[in-house]
DNA sequence: AGTAGGATAATCT
DNA sequence: GATTATCCTACTG
């Protein structure tokens, strides 16, 4: 079952992300359950190859989970204020990683509207941020293994893989890093947040 | 619909 | 000291 799963995950990020659309993440941080069903990722590559990623450069303290084996979280915290949540991919020693985007609430939707007071249902985990802030995630769940059935934060895959789904460069990405359409999400859903170039 | 500015701090040069 | 895998509010059309 999970074993099937971690195979999954082994595989380079840009062939794997597809593959979570429609799949189902499940949190119990904070004492609620909330489930989201994945409507929109990115795929981020390993050392040297992808420019937009975070483990480009080499390893450090913050990616190192990246590094780690697949079927891992791994969440880092930006802009001063946002924590973004990545499912890692490929072979402990390579780095990948799936940017979960967002989602569209499919359990504990009372829980997500008390913690994003003034947000439309659609909106609740439509961007990154919000869907962590959705979901009560932070740093502190770096590391934990989505496939373990104790983990706090898991992860299942569609029980039909997607067949319909449409890509794009990623959001925020510029530089070379533009030149891969690794961002992935399902057409005609309203919670698939809007596109946006990278700035100059 | 789209665009612009500010918030706010870890990480890296 | 610059950058950032973002979000919110407030404007303009």
């Amino acid at each position: 079952m999970t074993s099937e799963a971690r195979d999954l995950l082994s595989g380079h990020a840009a062939d794997v992300a597809a593959m979570l659309l429609n799949g189902r993440i499940t949190s119990l941080a904070g004492g609620w359950r909330v489930a989201l069903r994945i409507t929109e990722v990115e795929a981020y590559g390993g050392q040297g190859e992808d420019p937009g990623s975070h483990a480009f450069a080499r390893q450090t303290p913050r990616n190192a989970t990246m590094f780690g084996p697949p079927g891992r979280a791994y969440v880092y915290f930006t802009y001063g204020m946002h924590w973004c949540l990545n499912v890692v991919t490929r072979d402990e020693g390579l780095a990948g990683a799936v940017l979960i985007r967002a989602g569209e609430v499919v359990e504990g939707i009372a829980t997500v509207r008390d913690r994003r007071p003034g947000s439309r249902d659609r909106d609740l985990a439509r961007g990154p941020a919000r869907l962590t802030r959705a979901l009560g995630v932070t740093g502190d769940l770096d590391g934990v293994d989505l496939l373990a059935r104790r983990s706090a934060l898991r992860l299942a895959l569609p029980s039909v893989p997607p067949v319909d789904w449409q890509t794009s460069p990623r959001t925020g990405v510029g530089g070379s890093g533009a030149a891969t359409p690794w961002r992935f999400f399902l057409p005609q859903e309203a919670t698939v947040s809007p596109y946006r170039r990278a700035g100059p």
